[in-house]
RNA sequence: GCGCCCGUAGCUCAAUUGGAUAGAGCAACGGACUUCUAAUCCGUAGGUUGCAGGUUCGAGUCCUGCCGGGCGCGCCA
């Protein structure tokens, strides 16, 4: 029955009636859950016609009443305030609802267009900082919601291997292996002074032995490059396979030179005019396109393409790839950047909204009153590894998904470590875990609930639960529109208060009273599939028992 | 200086995208386990939504200007 969710069908029925009444379409408005004692739900619609039909909202409010109380759907509509609808739904609406997750909740199937998240794209200089947690979960999480309405989603972790810092990092690992033999060497400006190739450089002393202590050409700074190179991938994958979050393509910078996409992108840029030397460099026109933003190189004076081009051709290859949107997940130290892409993007005459960028602020680490600063040249920073060692996978992933990108998050180390009992994935997850137990204790109680006919929900608590499962498709559908995974987390610890508030408030099993036990057991079951729904959005377990 | 983001209870955050009386958790205080998981629930207290204007039936939300915080303004990545 449900094509989108229950306030959107109830928004369409809204609006054909509105038609017919007035004989033509309304405004917008829109179909909410009002604050208590505004009946069930509520509207607008004749607040927001009122300026275009020229008439008081309370007498657009009265015709559409009249008509409204022929539909089955609606029941005690009234009027209120300055031209509010207020209504309540039938039994029968709500019963559907509640039947229909009980048995599976379904998602709102939007769109089946090709498109493509790229993020944490960390080069392998390094283990991956609690910031790129933030974004592999936002990513991760955003993918799995595209999924689940039905886009053909592609995740993509974009990386450079072979530019100066590779070498700087060959060259770091190379220092840290000679002060194994005692050697002492000088660290360069742009070294990697991490503790954490202290562990690597004993691993390759120990496959290499001392052959290389003392000395430095080319062909020993690659063999050290590489090794650094293939430990830190390892460690990367390792650390996003411990919260989870797996990239369906591993994309690599130099392949944009090898396939020639670079050279394609040269062209097209050139033929539309948008190259010029200057300096013995190569600029891109940005401000042709932007007049506000200013030139850049894309190719140096010693005739090194410049990451900015890299990333013009980039773009590229992803519009030949056949991705109709691409989605960047970037900190916002990169906002500048944003728009001598979208100037690329224009060059490259790629579709409008082809390119996106979903910016998330950065995450600090408090322990005590000291906040922990994050480079990763300087080596200070927590690893996401030592976070997740900590706090565990789920409360990880759902803690970096609770907040609004857009929102500065600062992480707590203490308060994640020792109060581990307030942590609302606790919550939610304990509300699963207690409807598996209800269902449990009936069927030891030989209680069933296959065959209820829910007539004995008429608890306000009830409905109100029903009427909020009911948002589940609506709160997915603003997911996918806003970028916001926090409203998943949002939802699903409100649904787990309802239900915690309910099952306190009552008894669910009752041998003594067989139909309302089936009922809400029914009821509980519907909130625990919703529970479990959304949490697997999360990637946050479901435990049966905890 | 210019640009982007943020500012809601003591703290951490909500507020159905412009709706009615701004809601939760933590911290504080008081209650509820011989009863389906007390990792829970119920209650009390806590607010000039940073400030000042503007837009309209209606503003935490939109527009302008301030104030405060974060980030950025490379032939780095």
């Amino acid at each position: 029955m449900l094509r989108l969710s229950l306030r959107a069908e109830i928004h369409d029925r809204l609006s054909e009636l509105f038609f017919e009444a007035f004989g033509k379409e309304s405004a917008d408005f829109v179909v909410e859950i009002p604050p208590e004692g505004f009946g069930e739900y509520s509207t607008n619609i004749a607040m927001a016609n009122a300026k275009t039909l020229r008439t008081a909202p309370r007498q657009i409010a009265n015709k559409l009443l009249e008509l409204l109380s022929t539909v089955s759907w609606f029941t005690n509509v009234e009027i209120a305030g300055p031209g509010f609808m207020n209504f309540k739904l039938s039994k029968e609406v709500y019963h559907h609802v509640l039947a229909e997750f009980v048995e599976e909740v379904k998602f709102p199937k939007l769109a089946r267009e090709k498109v493509q998240f790229e993020f944490v794209s960390a080069n392998p200089t390094g283990p991956l900082t609690v910031g790129h947690g933030r974004q592999a979960i936002i990513g991760d999480v955003l993918v799995r919601v595209y999924k689940s309405v039905g886009y053909d989603v592609t995740s993509e972790y974009y990386f450079n291997d072979a530019g100066k810092q590779m070498k700087a990092l060959g060259h770091s690992l190379w220092i840290r292996y000679n002060a194994i033999y005692g050697e002492s060497q000088e660290f360069e400006e742009d070294d990697y002074k991490g503790e954490y190739l202290v562990d690597v450089a004993k691993e390759f002393a120990s496959e290499h032995g001392d052959a290389y202590v003392g000395k430095w050409d080319e062909k020993i700074q690659k063999l050290f490059t590489s090794y650094a190179r293939d430990r830190m991938f390892d460690w990367i994958k390792r650390t996003l396979d411990k919260i989870d979050v797996k990239f369906d393509v591993y994309f690599s910078e130099s392949s944009l030179y090898k396939k020639g996409v670079t050279d394609e992108a040269m062209a097209l840029l050139k033929e539309k005019n948008y190259i010029y030397e200057k300096d013995g460099t190569i600029w891109f026109a940005v401000s042709k396109l932007l007049p506000k933003e200013e030139d850049r190189v894309i190719i140096r004076k010693n005739g090194e393409p410049t990451y900015f081009f890299s990333d013009i051709a980039y773009m590229l290859d992803k519009y030949q790839r056949g991705f109709k949107r691409v989605y960047y997940i970037w900190g916002a130290d990169h906002h500048g950047y944003i728009p001598r892409m979208q100037a690329a993007a224009q060059a490259l005459e790629v579709p409008d909204g082809f390119f996106n960028v979903i910016v998330h602020q950065f995450v600090t680490l408090k322990s005590g009153e000291e906040t922990v600063k994050m480079s990763k040249r300087e080596g200070e920073f927590t690893t996401l590894e030592d976070l997740v060692r900590r706090v565990g996978k789920d409360a990880t992933r759902y803690f970096f998904a609770m907040l609004d990108p857009n929102t500065h998050l600062v992480f707590d180390v203490d308060l994640a470590e020792s109060k581990k009992m307030e942590n609302p994935v606790y919550y939610i997850q304990y509300a699963h875990a207690r409807v598996v137990s209800l269902l449990k204790n009936a069927k030891e109680k030989g209680v069933s609930w296959e065959n209820a006919t829910f007539d004995n929900l008429t608890l306000p608590a009830e409905i109100d639960i029903i009427r909020f499962m009911a948002e589940f498709q609506e709160v997915v559908i603003s997911v996918v529109n806003e970028h916001k995974p926090q409203k998943l987390c949002n939802y699903a610890y409100s649904l787990s208060e309802k239900f915690h508030s309910y099952y306190n408030a009552n008894k669910i099993v009752d041998v003594e009273n067989r139909h309302l036990s089936a009922d809400r057991i029914s009821l509980c079951v519907g909130v625990k599939n919703t529970l479990r729904t959304v949490l697997s959005l999360l990637g946050v377990s479901s435990p049966d028992s905890m």
